[in-house]
This record gives structure tokens, sequence and C-alpha cells, in this order.
DNA sequence: ACAACCTTGCTATAATCCCGCAAGGTTAGA
DNA sequence: TCTAACCTTGCGGGATTATAGCAAGGTTGT
């Protein structure tokens, strides 16, 4: 590598020392739009020195001024030092917050039935975190909704859908989910694209059946242990109500055809 | 009264049905020096419109945005709309949080051994609140430390004190403490300006012996059950380690001398 | 071929926020 | 002149938020 340019940057534990917070809080405020540090091919975090005096500032607005990081992103950017957040993945968070508040259920009631700690819960609702497939999926279990909810695709409805129309939904980084139907349907399907290394995370379950058709790439789905490895052509048909979870096992982004039934998600 | 120019004020019950908040959060942003309105002569809170204007602005920011009360502050005052807190209370609370970090103690290990609620225990170290000076003696008492540290009067030490130079402490609204001399002194001697109505609040131990003695006004002090009531120019003598409280029962400004021995405050 | 990083997803514990109560004082209308 | 309905401050407690850390897997440099 070239020293000059690259030494430049540093990585995340080597800023956490010198800011003073741990690298988890640096992630955090990321996700609240404060830093957006550049990647690395293999997504390491490379933070400028520009970079680091924004976190230093922010350091020292939440230590000793007391404001808490929403905050300290709506200041900086008004001086101009940071930038917007995501947008499109902030409107789940909200939505699983209504349906929570709808039924006045609190943190900890929720995320003990869903099985998941309040904290964590919590992080979802506020976008400050993204979940796996796996717990958006018993989340919307819980609320006996469908995924429909997440897309707030209710009420419009249309039987032919172009590409440009589809509802878009992202579960973490790495897994998009395409909306290819809705309204009063009796199968929802969708248009998967999955990230090399993505995958639903914690194995699930619900009612229903499913069916996959690999359009390209690789998918490794287990059920109950057993693996099957399906590549581009494949098709694949389950019980939805088996353990199942899954991931991309190559190199390529896999694309899949999956359709549900019923749309419990 | 006449109508116009009284009406145009809201009381903060009516504020708080109208911005949507408890009148009891409209209290606290007050404390961190978001609105300061006026009062009538009976300490009643008057609210202008404007006022009404800021704290609505500060309930979306809060609500909508995330922002938490010091953030708020913080943006308002840049546009303006904000002064900025008392001064001098502030140190106390820097204080008590200083004081539990350095032994490495949690809210909630100092709340339990000293009697209070966590949640008042961290308004106090944010100054978010006042304590009674019952609570602050008990934190003085926990911390083994006596009530110079609240001073912020260790290292120096002079023999003649002026009034001017005299070290304050307001232990909530009402309770002035002025101290008469510091260092190495084996008492400590203050002059206490109570307002009418205003007191110890909790009753409270510790060892030693104090004197009193009333310069102007009265004081009604509760020692186990037994109530004394002095006024100007009585003095009064007792062992600390009888539960002792006190108020100003009159309707004029209480000065009494005050001596304690040790000074473990 | 390690050691020492990094990645995301999540848990646990500490801290903060906010509603509401108690005890006492004030106001306004009947 | 009662009395209901407010207000005052000091404080408790439950819900929510913040942050450090862990696990399982991937990368990097020596």
């Amino acid at each position: 590598m070239s020293s000059a340019s690259v030494e430049a940057y540093l990585k995340i534990g080597d800023v956490a020392r010198r800011v003073g917070v741990s690298p988890s809080v640096i992630r955090s405020w990321e996700n609240l739009g404060l830093t957006r540090p550049r990647r690395t091919q293999s997504k390491y975090r490379l933070y400028s020195s520009d970079d680091v005096k924004v976190l230093k500032r922010a350091r020292f607005l939440r230590k000793e001024r007391g404001l808490n990081a929403p905050a300290i992103v709506e200041l900086l950017r008004r001086e101009g030092r940071a930038r917007p957040a995501a947008g499109n993945v902030a409107a789940i968070g909200t939505h699983l917050r209504k349906l929570r508040e709808k039924r006045k259920l609190s943190l900890a009631q929720v995320a003990q039935s869903v099985g998941i700690s309040v904290g964590f819960l919590s992080a979802l609702e506020r976008s400050q975190m993204s979940g796996s497939v796996g717990t958006l999926r018993k989340l919307a279990r819980f609320y006996k909704t469908n995924i429909l909810d997440f897309f707030e695709a209710n009420g419009s409805s249309s039987r032919q859908v172009q590409p440009a129309q589809r509802k878009v939904l992202e579960a973490g980084p790495g897994v998009r989910m395409e909306l290819l139907a809705w309204g009063n349907t009796v199968m929802e399907p969708h248009l998967f694209r999955v990230a090399p290394r993505a995958g639903s995370g914690d194995s699930y379950t619900h009612e229903g059946e499913e069916f996959l058709f690999i359009l390209r790439g690789q998918l490794a789905i287990t059920l109950e242990k057993e693996e099957f490895r399906l590549k581009a052509g494949d098709s694949f048909y389950f019980e939805s109500a088996r353990p199942h979870h899954w991931k991309n096992p190559g190199r390529t982004e896999t694309w899949v055809l999956w359709v549900n039934t019923p749309p419990t998600f």
C-alpha cells in the first residue's frame, strides 16, 4: 500500500481510543448520520482526520453538555458537518413503534414475547439499529401483521407492478426485499436480493408454505439441520412451520424469487 | 383584576394541556433554562403566549426529533429564544457527580445507601433539580465529606472573611447558606438565610454538636418530636446525633448564625 | 499461521426521562 | 366563608435510552 495516503486514515479502534468512546458508540452514532466514513473493499471503516474532529466534538457535546446523539447530529448538520442519515430504512422503525403503541404495550412486554432484549427493540424502533430478517419476522408474527405493513403498502394495490413501482424493504445491510404484488392477496411474492455472506440471521417459523426460485447466484438454506445448496435455476418448496434460515454463501449477489402463502411474512 | 392583561397569561396547567406534556416536565425544563415565566407574588408561574410557543417547539423537537432537553435549550439559545440557566447552583451537581465517580459507584448504589431514588439522584447530579438541606446533608455524610466540598472552598483559607468573600451555597429555593470561615477548622460557622416557609426538608442526623443564634425572624426546630420556636436573640444548642429538622414558620426572611463541630456538615 | 484487528447482531447494566403523588399554600366561585 | 380546583417543591418509580461488551465469522500484517 502506498504509505502517505493510507496512513492518513484510521481504523475504528484507533479512532475510538483517540476520541475516548467505544467502537460500539461510534457505530451507533454513524447510524444516526453523524459520520459516514469511507470503507475498504472488505467493509472496514476508514476515518479521515476530519471525521475524527467531528467525533471529538460530538464526544464533547455528549459528555460535557449532555446533548444526546440525535441532537448532536442535528447541530452538526446545521454547521454543515454532517449529512442526513439513510431515509428509507427509518420507516420500518417508526412502523414498529406505532404497532406497539397502538396495542399499548411496553418495550419490555414485546421484547420478552418476541425473545429479544428491551434495548435492542428500542434501538430498532428508533431506526438506530437494523435487525435481521429473522428478528423482523418474529416481530411481524407477534404483531399478527404481515410484511405489507412494513412496506407501508396498505391501502393502495395494483395488478401490474413495474420494477420502479416495487415496494422496497431493507432488513439490515445486505438483504433487500422487493414486493412484487400487494393488496388483498393470498400469496406474497418478493424478489430477494442478498449480498454475499448476508442472510436471514436467526432461524424462524410461521404458518403456511413457501416457494423459492433462484434467479442468480447461490443460496444455502437450512431446514432443521439439513442444509440445501441452491443455485441459479433451482427451485425449492417447504412448509414454513419448519425452522429455517438461509444465507448467501457465494461471492456474488443472489437474486431469489420468493413466494409465501398466506402473507404472514 | 384587569381582564385583558391578565388573561394573556396562562397558568402551568393550561400550558401543559395546550402543549401536550405534564406540568412536571415543564418545570423540569425550566430548571435547564428553557423558559423563565414570570411569577405572581405567591410564586405561581405565568406564561405568555411567547413562552407557550417556545414550549411547543420544544415538545416538537423532543418527541419528533428525539432531542433531549439540554439540546433543546442549546438550540433555542442559539436562536435567541432561551436564556442560560442559573449559574451558581450548577456546581453542586457537578460536584456530587465527581464525588460518586471518584469512588466508582453507580447511581443505584449511592441512592440506596443514602435512601433516595435513583432518578432523583441523577437529577441532582445534573443540576436539574434541587435537593433539600436534609438530602444534601445525607449525601455529604455518605461521601464522608463536609460542606466545604460543596462550597468548593478547598485549598484556600483566610482568617478574616468579609461579607463579599463568603462562599455561598443554595440548597433549593429559599435556603441560602453562607460560609463564614473555612480551611483547617474544627468548627464550621455559617449564616443561614431562610425564606418564609422554607426549611430543611427531611430530618437528619450526624456526629457532633451545633449551636444556633437567631439574628432575625423566627425558626421552628424539631428535635425528635419536640418542637422549639426560636425568635431573634434566642440561642439553641444540641447534639447533632438527635434527628432534627427545621423551617421558617414566619412571613419574613430568617437569619441564623449556625455553628457545627466537627465540620461533617 | 497466528495475533490482533475488523464486521454485524445482539445482551446486560447503568443512566435518563417523565408522570404522578404528598403535604402544604392560593384562588375563585357559590 | 367554605370548598373545589388549582398551584408550590421534593421526591419515587416504571418505562425508555445509552453504552460497553460478547459471539461468530471475516481480514490484515507479520
